[in-house]
DNA sequence: TTTTATTGATTGATCAGTCAATCAAAAATA
DNA sequence: TATTTTTGATTGACTGATCAATCAATAAAA
């Protein structure tokens, strides 16, 4: 029974807190929608603090598993790339609950050092997915300033659907991100091997 | 006494708030901060939910006040592009407790109409005078792209900040926004009155 | 005197966490 | 096989703590 109701139990509590928008939910909320009572929850996880810990891992978990598969399936660097930002907007990524739900633990991590360990990773892993497949078209200096500005795009397109004022859709988003990658890769020096000196400014003062 | 105890509550919260990393601070906690009872809280404020809105209301407030100044100094357009950039990133914005208020108010925001709809306001105000300016630029279509993408990009920059796991500085952050408008405004098509039909996609392939 | 500012004390609700008691299945024993 | 024993699953009822909100009382000012 254990691995049933400990799954049942998180699944319950990602359901429950991507409806609420909050991690301020009870463990009788969570438990009645897993449909045990609420001191079962505590039986098997001890805390809620616990059983919080182990949806936000859930959470993770999924999204690395279908980065795996996204990027196993990519052959070229330029195509995983793609693959990681598609992957971020993936459909259940992008779903008002599951939004919400990340929201929540982003905010949780201002205070937990457990939750904000396991979003820096998250953090960590977007980042070096685009580097790692960047740094074989363009030098390691402009391969780490892009990587960070894309996450940074992909995080922040994520956030602002959040909102749900300018509702830009999955195919909008994707397709934000790609042309900054685009530009970027068309701007910066195209190979890996590049004269060193300035950093290299983009093509300033091209438009007054 | 009345004007005064209001703003000594206001900044109270929004301290207690920035400390604490989330909306779930007491009453008494902002009370105390401010040295008066939570009695008084109440007594002028109604509800604690109230003096939360009035909180973000003048978080938002600030940020207005700043963004004016700032737009005022700059002469072109590219360099209120330039300016809108650097409030955001500006010093008292990137200060850790501001970042927290700022993202417990997010998470709020799935849950409290009204602060959603203060937190659309400053999305909109945000894309609003970023579009207005490159407009000045670029076609009105371009100009949409771009002003969404820039926003994203500084909202996942400051939400990034909030893991301090790459503890991007402040000079980055404006270097990397600078960079995404500098790498589109010379990709995309360099006049307001530009040539009509496809919607130009942005020079792809370049880099294979 | 009337109004405003201020608080201590209290209330009512909500919750995390505990615990003793039940129930059922499996294991051990006869 | 029939039985007792043990173990794990499950819950209802309870506790202690926390907190928003209220209110009656006091102090001070107008």
């Amino acid at each position: 029974m254990e691995p049933v109701r400990r799954k049942a139990l998180v699944d319950a509590a990602l359901r429950v807190i991507g409806d609420h928008g909050s991690l301020a939910v009870t463990m009788s909320d969570i438990a009645r929608q897993a449909g045990v009572s609420p001191a079962l929850a505590h039986h098997y996880f001890g805390s809620k603090e616990q059983l919080l810990i182990e949806t936000i891992r859930s959470l993770l978990r999924q999204l690395r598993s279908d980065t795996v598969v996204a990027l196993k399936a990519a052959r070229t660097p330029r195509a995983r790339l793609s693959a990681v930002i598609r992957v971020s907007f993936h459909a259940d990524q992008f779903a008002p609950e599951t939004i919400a739900a990340w929201l929540a633990f982003y905010a949780e991590a201002q205070r937990s050092e457990e939750t904000r360990r396991f979003l820096v990773i998250y953090a960590r892993r977007l980042r070096s997915n685009l580097l790692a497949n960047l740094k074989a078209l363009l030098s390691t200096e402009a391969a780490e300033r892009i990587a960070e500005g894309a996450a940074a795009m992909i995080d922040g397109l994520y956030i602002r659907q959040s909102l749900k004022s300018a509702p830009i859709g999955i195919e909008a988003s994707i397709a934000l991100t790609e042309d900054y990658l685009n530009a970027l890769l068309a701007t910066a020096s195209p190979s890996p091997r590049r004269e060193k000196g300035r950093p290299h400014r983009t093509t300033q003062g091209q438009m007054t």
